[in-house]
DNA sequence: GCTATTCTGAAATCTCAGTTACACAACGAG
DNA sequence: CTCGTTGTGTAACTGAGATTTCAGAATAGC
């Protein structure tokens, strides 16, 4: 078989690779087989235009400037390539552990990696548990604050728990919120806080008055932990080491979305039907 | 599409069923087709014959028997097959023998970690290289927007970048905020969008817009490619598959972080620069 | 702002894959 | 042994789909 041009092993990496040399139209077509791989490739010509928003002439012309002979050579191509990778159906993952070339975007990667393994491997798992279920118990009110950066990432918890169960709120980095939230705290209260470095003192004052008000607090921070452990119920640390000049969220990020998946596991269908019921109201 | 008789899902499964009703030619291509299973299927008629040892007329009357009103007719249905399965890649891990119940925590993480090798593997580095290069040009004004759960990521992004370039700014969900944002746009402004199934019209509408104004659009969406790819001009997609009932951002934050990480390494000392200045200027 | 080059799609063309028709071969029944 | 039925391949046909051509559009360069 000499369908395959330049020996290629993958029809995907010579796609990624040669995008930047393709014109306008024809990058469209290498999306849209990029976007259904490789089934979009495996119809006719007309198909592929017809997904790619193009004109047949146009495919034709993409496949050729990949080095096939033609269509059919191409479609040869994608079809040895599926031999290939169906036979071991988990060889798409591990393979080579990810990207290969130098860069930012492989040095990021490999940063992320290691870091979540770690964070996942370093986490307490008991902790994480006692945190599910106080997010699943259905008798205390949610209240959920973060830093700068780390905001995102709590009001990302709130879009999620919200669909899942009742009363949580997210408290903004206003004064005024803040002091009103604590007024309104109780023992029955379940404060999560973000709060990774550089720790600010506003996120500490108002955790600490939040705690004399008897609310549970449950901290999500990194390996240095902020000072808000020291009044905290629940602690999950996580990684924040990066390759840029910033600190690193994802982690973080990874670590609430595995909570929201804990607490839909744990409620169920209660949750499921909560779910539905706010999708359909919602139009 | 009814290319499907019977109303069965697999392919696979039909021949089984019938594979004492054929002739022994017949049998000899339901062998061959099992043997190299959908690929052999995916070529052509003389193909499969040839494979079989038989005629091409013999290949036509076995996809017929089986109710298929042609060869194209059992292709598609093939393709169709093919795309449910390669669909959700994560749906293989979970049958890794034994009971998954192994947890949250273990499982999720294996999740991402799969997610994230994946999407940076796939990820076209031209694209990202182009997306820096935009972020990092002073002349240009920068806006980012977000939807329901992506408007956290996005605004993230802003969060990062204001520290290190000037005239960034988050257009909001808002609707007057979106339309001046569009009233101001021009060729010189780049448009970040995110945008995740399910989309939303709303963003798509939102991104014709500013690109009909000339803006520049940047988008960041999921394998399957939002419609908004259509009048983009730069398009990052990461996997969002989960072991979750929701969608996964992990994967595009971290995209999110490799930019930053890119765009700070680029400008370089001016951004630093720019850095010391907001930090020291705050208290 | 103009020219040169590249890009792109509509229409015409041509090739070949899928299909059909028919004749021969194999097998079983009477 | 002969007839009828079923299965199979050869060869001719048909139409769908890949390809080529060419003119208009877009883009880059000066």
């Amino acid at each position: 078989m000499t369908d395959i041009p330049g020996g290629h092993a993958s029809v995907r990496k010579l796609l990624t690779a040669m995008l930047n040399e393709l014109s306008n139209s024809e990058r469209k077509v290498a999306r849209a087989l990029l976007a259904q791989y490789p089934t979009a490739g495996l119809t006719t010509v007309v198909d592929l235009a017809t997904a790619a928003s193009v004109s047949p002439p146009t495919v034709v012309r993409f496949v050729t400037r990949l080095g096939f002979s033609g269509f059919p050579a191409f479609q040869r191509a994608l079809v040895h390539e599926l031999n290939g990778e169906l036979g071991s159906p988990l060889k798409q993952y591990p393979e080579k552990g990810g990207p290969s070339k130098e860069g930012v975007l492989t040095e990021t990667y490999q940063a992320f990696a290691a870091m979540l393994s770690a964070s996942y491997e370093e986490l307490p798992e008991s902790e994480f548990h006692k945190m599910t279920k106080l997010l699943c118990d259905p008798g205390r009110e949610v209240r959920v604050a973060g830093g700068r950066f780390s905001g995102s990432v709590s009001s990302y918890l709130v879009g999620h728990l919200r669909l899942l169960r009742a009363g949580v709120h997210h408290v903004d980095g206003d004064d005024l919120d803040r002091r009103t939230a604590i007024a309104d705290a109780s023992s029955s209260t379940v404060l999560v806080i973000y709060d990774y470095r550089r720790y600010t003192d506003r996120s500490v004052v108002f955790a600490e008055g939040m705690a004399a008000r008897g609310a549970t607090v449950c901290l999500m921070t990194d390996n240095w932990l902020s000072p808000i452990a020291k009044f905290a119920k629940v602690v999950l640390p996580m990684r924040v080491d990066s390759a840029s000049p910033f600190d690193s969220l994802v982690a973080s990020m990874a670590l609430t979305e595995s909570l929201v998946a804990a607490v839909a596991a744990e409620l169920g269908d209660a949750g499921v039907k909560r779910l539905e019921l706010v999708e359909e109201s919602g139009g």
